[in-house]
DNA sequence: TAAGTTATGTTGTTTTTACAACAAAAGGGT
DNA sequence: ACCCTTTTGTTGTAAAAACAACATAACTTA
C-alpha cells in the first residue's frame, strides 16, 4: 500500500519534505507486512533491529505473566511507531505486540536511521532528531501510565485515567479507546471490581457513563 | 570539579575519544552546580531545556500526590543522566528530582546536543546516536519498573524486584540500594505491610535477609 | 555513654481487592 | 427473529492491603 502519506504524518518523518521522503525511506530497508486480527507480531523475549510503523489497523503492546494476568501497556493506531526501544537497545523485548484487527506494518532498519550515512542524505540528521523526540515521548507516555497505576486504589486509578482523557480531549465528556476488560488490564485491576467501583462512582454522582462514553460531573484533580 | 573522567564513562559520551571530549563539552553550554542534601533540583511541573549529569553524590526521581503518597521512580548515581526526557519534549516534568546527599551536577544544553552543528564537530553525530540509546535505555528501565509494580500483590512485587536484583548481580545474594521505606515507595506498597510480607517470606524459607542484604533460597521465576 | 532520632518489625482493625459465579444486556450472523 | 457469543454489571466471600499504633533495634551526636 502507499505508505508515504502516513509516514509523512508520523513523528519520525513529519519534518522531512514530501519530495525527499521516498528517497529517505528507500535508504532504510523498508519491509511491508500484513497481519490478520489477533496475530502476535512480536513475542516477549524477541530480539530485533527494526522498528515498526502502523500503516493501517491497530495493535496492542501487552505483557503476560505466568498466571495469565495480562497487562496492556499501550494501544497504537495508524502512524504510531513500535519496537523502537527494543531495536535501539538490542535487548530482549519486554512486551508482546498483538494486532487488534487486520493490520499493515512497515518495518524500517534502526541501524540505518541512527547511523548517519554519506552526504547524499542531507535530511538524514533531521530524522535522527525526530528519533530522539520519539523516544522521549514514549518515555513520557510510560511515565503517564505509571501515574495511573501507582495510585493506591481502584477509584483513584480510574479518576486519574479519566481526568487525563478529559484533559486530552479538552472536554468533560469523552469516549475512551478501551472496553472494560482492556481498561482493567491497562490499570492493572480486576475487571469486575473495577466495574463495581464505576457503579459506585456513578451512584455517588461523580461520573456518568454509557458504554465507552464518560462524563465527569464534578471538578476533580 | 573535573567532570571529564566521569563524562567519559557516561552513556552519552563513552564513544567519544578523551581528546575530543573537552571541545565537545564546551559546545554544549556546560553549567556546573552543587546542591546540599535533600535539595529539590527540579520540581514537578518545571520546564527546562537542559539535561543533568550527576558528577558526584546521588539523586532520586520522585512523585508526590495530594495525599502525600510518594512514588520513587528511580535512583541515580555518579555518571547517570536525568531530565533528558523533559528537556527533549519541552513538556512539564512529571517527576521531582531530589538529592540524597551533597551532589554536584553538570547541565548540558539538549538543543545543542541534538542539533548537528557545523562540520567542526565531527564527533557530534556520535553523541546523537548515544542520545538515542540513552533514551531507549531509560525507556527500558521504566518498563522494568512497570514489570514489578503491575504485579497483583506485594509478594509478587517483591519477588519480581528481588529476582531482578539477583539477576543483575549474577548472584543469589546481593545488597539492594534502598532502605525499607524507599523500597516500599518504589514498589508502590505500604511499608509496614511490605515489612510483614518480607517476614512471612523469610519464615517460609523463601528468602533470607539482614538489613539491605538479601539472599534467595530457592529457584524462582 | 546517654539521649534523641531514625529505621525496622509486629500486631490488630478496617478498608479494599480479587475471585467466582451468575444475571443482564448488547451484538453478530444465519 | 433466533441462537450464540461477547460484554458488562452485580453480589457475596475470602484474601490482601492500608492504616494506625506501638515495640524494638540501629544509628547519631552531643
Amino acid at each position: 500500500m502507499n505508505a508515504l502519506p502516513i509516514l509523512a504524518q508520523s513523528v519520525l518523518f513529519n519534518t522531512v519534505s514530501p519530495d525527499d521522503l521516498p528517497h529517505l525511506i528507500s535508504c532504510l530497508k523498508p519491509k511491508e507486512a500484513t497481519y490478520p486480527k489477533d496475530y502476535t507480531i512480536i513475542e516477549e523475549g524477541d530480539v530485533l533491529d527494526e522498528l515498526g510503523v502502523v500503516l493501517s489497523g491497530s495493535i496492542h503492546l501487552v505483557r503476560h505473566d505466568f498466571w495469565g494476568n495480562r497487562t496492556l501497556v499501550a494501544q497504537l493506531g495508524v502512524g504510531d511507531i513500535f519496537a523502537e526501544t527494543v531495536a535501539c537497545t538490542a535487548e530482549k523485548s519486554l512486551v508482546s505486540v498483538v494486532t487488534c484487527e487486520k493490520t499493515v506494518v512497515l518495518f524500517l532498519s534502526v541501524q540505518r536511521i541512527i547511523t548517519t550515512c554519506r552526504s547524499e542524505c542531507v535530511f538524514h540528521h533531521a530524522i535522527i532528531e525526530n528519533m530522539v523526540r520519539l523516544l522521549a515521548q514514549k518515555n513520557l507516555g510510560l511515565m503517564k501510565k505509571m501515574n495511573h497505576i501507582t495510585k493506591r486504589n481502584t477509584r483513584e486509578k480510574l479518576l486519574s485515567f479519566l481526568s487525563e482523557q478529559a484533559w486530552k480531549t479538552g472536554s468533560k465528556a469523552f469516549t475512551i479507546p478501551f472496553d472494560r476488560q482492556q481498561l482493567a488490564d491497562y490499570l492493572c485491576v480486576d475487571r469486575s471490581a473495577m466495574s463495581s467501583e464505576l457503579g459506585k462512582m456513578k451512584s455517588e454522582g461523580l461520573i456518568e457513563f454509557t458504554k465507552n462514553t464518560f462524563e465527569l460531573k464534578q471538578s476533580m484533580l
